[in-house]
DNA sequence: CATTCAGGTTACAAAATTGTTACAAATATG
DNA sequence: CATATTTGTAACAATTTTGTAACCTGAATG
């Protein structure tokens, strides 16, 4: 487990148990219902490779997509216009967080909010960093408990629109926010792995998966059990959905998939 | 501490929120009254005119109910009662605003949240301050951002959920006013933490909270503590339960929620 | 038929998560 | 300042979840 408020280690079998399993199309098949909901981006900017890493790390396990620039030169070669949100050091030579600020506001005029990380407290880099617009001011070192709250405000105040989403198909209904997967309304008992691959399947149902596609979705790419695992898994999941474990369906050689 | 105060039975109305979240679940947590309350009242104590109308004006415009009082003297003659949160300047004369946060503390035996304005920042201001309950403390000048942030913090951790007068779940009521938790009528000693989670849970009846929504809502964003804490508050409030303990339930691997 | 292959099932071991206890640190109280 | 209470941590125990291997089934193939 990750404690709270400690740099998270880079390891990587925690990748996927951090983020959610978000659906991000807006698609009807059926009587199929998903609503949108996709990740915000985020750029980071840093003269330090670790911290970047950290950062890219904790808030990409918090289903935010992160890109990195080791300077604010390297920032401003890009598009800026697609963020929702800055992380911008305010120590890195020649151009400063603080003044990398000031570009993106005045010269390419956006209004992205800007969280700036900085090693210092002092009350002069208060100042300057909230005359430019700051949003917010982070000092180093940083818990990534505290980084992330900030950043969750930040970009639910820019953008109020957060959707908790539900999907159903036929008599199965997906809670995302409890974690839930009511079968005719009752709420089915899964565990984690159970839980992420029936979403996975109810939220899709009726395309195939093949194992791989389910290794990777649901343990992530870097974790490594035998495919067999899923067997055994959606085994265990038909036995819990009673009469209607034979809703995922096997199409010998392709993969499982939900249907009726 | 005891929550001292008498037991006094409390009126339960049968009346079903309307804008009950999750309807789905309202089923499921079966007898559940909530009495919803209108906007945040906050009370801003400043001698200076200047600093009340920038006050009043940004948390106004946040939805706040601000009213203004340019001396301690003046506050003192209002009913305090009905705020949610005071903003004090500490320094007015003749009663500094550390007197009348020891006045509305001790006297008025009141246990709304103060925020402390001041002009300085040295550590024996912010040590009294705190001694006397102080919920947060702004230095001046202080960025409206930074303001407004902090007041719906102290509101969001003193009310969890908006929900102010009385809360019942099951055979569980929330006394926020007085800070008490019944049990079948009768009040668990509680200490501060385990109020605010089980109040917490009760107030959202269902709901999962993992370790780091409990973290954040109960010790709040900046203070860091082993999320392993959590366990173990947990565990003294079950214990305190009885066997009514077992209604903190925990989903392995997401987090816990009250139910039955 | 025997054989092979994909998938289903079971039992058990390993790993992860949660529960509990005792004690130390921090805070409040007088 | 001394005392009591509350809070935080670490260590260990119990429980739950997950992974693997082995075995079983039935269809397809020759």
């Amino acid at each position: 487990m990750i404690y709270a408020g400690e740099i998270r280690p880079l390891e990587l079998s925690d990748t996927k148990l951090a983020s959610e399993p978000d659906p991000k199309r807006s698609e009807k098949c059926s009587n199929i219902t998903v609503m949108a909901n996709d990740k915000r981006r985020i750029l980071a900017v840093d003269d330090e490779e670790d911290i970047l890493e950290i950062l890219s790390f904790n808030l990409s396990g918090e289903g935010y997509k992160v890109d990195t620039c080791i300077s604010a030169e390297e920032a401003l070669r890009k598009d800026l216009s697609g963020y929702d949100l800055f992380l911008l050091d305010v120590m890195m030579g020649p151009i400063s967080g603080f003044r990398l600020a000031e570009k993106i506001r005045k010269e390419l005029t956006l209004t992205t909010p800007v969280i700036f990380l900085t090693a210092r407290d002092s009350e002069n880099d208060r100042i300057t960093g909230f005359n430019l617009g700051a949003d917010d001011y982070l000092a180093k070192p940083f818990s990534i408990r505290e980084l992330s709250a900030r950043v969750k405000a930040i970009l639910r105040r820019s953008s109020p629109e957060q959707v908790t989403l539900e999907t159903v198909a036929g008599d199965f209904m997906v809670d995302t926010a409890n974690k839930l997967i009511y079968s005719e309304g009752v709420p089915l008992e899964l565990t984690r792995k159970e839980y992420e691959i029936l979403a996975l399947f109810i939220c899709n149902a009726g395309k195939i998966f093949s194992r791989n596609d389910i290794l990777s979705k649901v343990w992530g790419d870097e974790v490594i059990v035998t495919d067999r695992t899923v067997d055994v898994t959606i085994a265990r999941i038909r036995k819990k959905m009673g009469e209607k474990g034979n809703m995922i369906k096997n199409k010998s050689g392709y993969g499982y998939y939900f249907g009726d």
